[in-house]
DNA sequence: CAATACAACGTTATAACGTTGCATTTGTGT
DNA sequence: ACACAAATGCAACGTTATAACGTTGTATTG
């Protein structure tokens, strides 16, 4: 039924969320953490459950406001945002620049480059690895003499099933 | 002196943005309107204006500043980001996600899906294009069923002037 | 010449996103 | 226990963007 690519190999397929749980998904950051040697501590791994739990991009005063809700534990904004930015220089969580939002990564343990897949219907976001496209951009930024240090590929659009409700 | 690519088509080399006068990128973008029927008007025009008069990413509020400054006009931010929405609209600019900026497009007669790569020293952004990207997550896009909108991609690092300084 | 319609622009306030700076706590090694 | 670094709490502030509402200028029509 899923339909098979030859070349692109998606770390999130429709199905790939609900391989693992999200305590699974939590403990492979916490044994990645501590491999490093740096710490997962409390709040860390509270806001990583909440972006696993939440299953579309989240904003940060979103999780100010779960955190907040769920825990009766007021944080505020610096807090959030210290942990999202160690999140993100774990690997851990990626920021969808275009909604100003924050994911979990899928594959924290590959050292990954992806694209993300933005439906405007659903909100929800899927994380692609396509090495041809960050090769394509390698190539590109060579030619320039270009340093790249980051990259942001990000396509909005309706999803497959959103496209086939709007249409009706 | 240049290094030639066979495939990937700059719609920005590091040369053209001085290939055409800023009179001329302006006149260009005004018969694009008339050709389309829609108003060019003296807002959307200094907006325009200062953008390619800037040379690297703007802010909003960073134009806000230069329309009061140089103009002895102040104008409130939605009017400044009225005019950014209509430029954006008719291609003749694009918003750098990463930056929160602004930035004129080059080829604004073309129907175009850039790149952009920014340099964290010079704060300035290069503009190009690349087919076979946009081919690429086209096809991605097909796999997962996805109806793509619109495609944000943007490489941070150093150019190619600013990473020779700082090696030094 | 009203009367109307409409696009663009102006103005005020506020929402949403993110950081700085400093005090306090927690955790770790000695 | 002690010293030190890492992490967190907190208040204030800075930046980015939009909502809501009003005004102006320019057709068009009767």
């Amino acid at each position: 039924m899923t339909k098979s690519s030859t070349q692109p190999r998606p770390c999130t397929d429709p199905d790939c969320r609900g391989q693992h749980s999200r305590r699974e998904r939590v403990a492979l950051a916490e044994s990645i953490c501590e491999g490093r040697g740096v710490q997962m501590t409390e709040l860390r791994r509270r806001v990583l459950e909440l972006l696993w739990a939440s299953g579309e991009p989240t904003s940060a005063y979103q999780l100010i406001e779960a955190i907040k809700l769920r825990d009766s534990r007021p944080v505020g904004p610096p807090t959030v945002y210290r942990a999202l930015h160690f999140l993100m220089g774990q690997g851990l969580v990626s920021r969808i620049e275009s909604l100003n939002a924050y994911v979990p990564c899928v594959h924290p343990e590959r050292d990954h480059d992806c694209l993300f897949f933005i439906c405007s219907g659903c909100r929800t976001s899927v994380e692609l690895e396509d090495p041809r496209i960050a090769g394509l951009l390698a190539e590109d930024a060579a030619v320039l003499g270009f340093v790249a240090m980051r990259r942001t590929v990000e396509v909005e659009g309706m999803c497959a099933r959103c496209a086939e409700t709007d249409a009706a």
